[in-house]
DNA sequence: ACCCAGGCGACGA
DNA sequence: TCGTCGCATGGG
């Protein structure tokens, strides 16, 4: 591995938060390292990363793909700038409060997908375990132990019981219609990256195991759709007792950051929002 | 032993 | 169009 280190500054305004970032949920293939870094595959690029407080340091960049990995922090973006506006609500304020220093990944859009799949009455302990299997059984290997997530087409040519390693239980059979539907063409997903949104949720479900928290889990951390807004048990919850009658306006184009806020905020403090009422 | 997990599909009313 | 239930698997 290319071991040069590579630097990525981010204003210290923003508050990033590497650590947050990667382990809120929103994407399944970085793990923590001995040494305190991170170390994740992205489109088949293997990469090691950690911060410090000129912003990101990024170990097994190739060269001339600093922008890749620019882009897929999102470091274009303000969010000190978006935390602005979103705080212009008071318990919009409060719950930024508990991890402002989470970003928005633009994720892979079909790895994305998959991963929500996977992601259904499961806990984010076993997602990863089931997308790590998912990848060392049907990845291309980039380097020694290291796989690159597993193409539609690739996925597409298998059977249930090929899955069973996986240990997916119910969802081995919606990966696979994914795959299938994806690599015949019957769903585009670059088209679906350009629809009006409602068309693409639609387009989304047409995929046997993808219903509106997973379509909207996909659109927004694998086509970076902001408006939208996944509602978990974790969330209904939280909007129940915070926005009974519903998202304040200042919120409508962040939804997706205003959502990350509140989810990690219930579920860090879940005795604030119990669940019987 | 039980309950739950970033839900969804099938089914019945 | 609504509520309810089963679903595979694993951890607390």
């Amino acid at each position: 591995m290319n071991s040069t280190i590579c630097r990525l500054a981010i204003p210290a305004e923003e508050g990033f938060s590497l650590g947050d970032t990667l382990n809120c949920g929103q994407c399944f293939r970085w793990n923590e390292a001995e040494d305190g870094w991170f170390e994740g595959v992205v489109e088949g690029r293997f990469c090691r990363v950690s911060q410090d407080a000129q912003g990101l340091l990024l170990q097994g960049v190739a060269d001339g793909e600093e922008r890749f990995w620019a882009d897929y922090f999102d470091l274009s973006t303000s969010y000190a700038e978006i935390r602005t506006k979103l705080c212009g609500n008071k318990t919009l304020a409060k719950a930024a409060e508990f991890a402002p220093g989470i970003r928005v990944l633009r994720q892979y859009p079909w790895e994305t997908l998959c991963s929500f799949i996977i992601s259904q009455n499961n806990n984010l302990a076993r997602i990863r375990g089931i997308v790590a299997r998912l990848c060392e059984c049907f990845g291309d290997e980039i380097s020694a132990g290291i796989y690159a997530f597993p193409t539609p087409e690739r996925l597409a040519v298998l059977s249930e019981s090929d899955l069973a390693p996986l240990r997916s239980g119910f969802r081995a059979k919606y990966i696979l219609d994914a795959a299938r539907k994806v690599s015949s063409g019957e769903v585009v997903l670059a088209d679906v990256a350009t629809m009006e949104l409602d068309d693409a949720r639609a387009v989304l479900q047409q995929i046997h195991g993808v219903g509106p928290k997973v379509a909207e889990c996909a659109l927004l951390y694998g086509f970076a759709r902001m408006e939208c807004f996944p509602m978990d048990v974790w969330m209904k919850r939280a909007m129940k007792h915070l926005f009974p009658k519903g998202l304040p306006r200042c919120a409508r184009d962040n939804a997706g950051i205003a959502q990350q806020y509140i989810f990690h905020y219930a579920r860090v403090c879940p005795d604030a929002f119990p669940s019987k009422l």
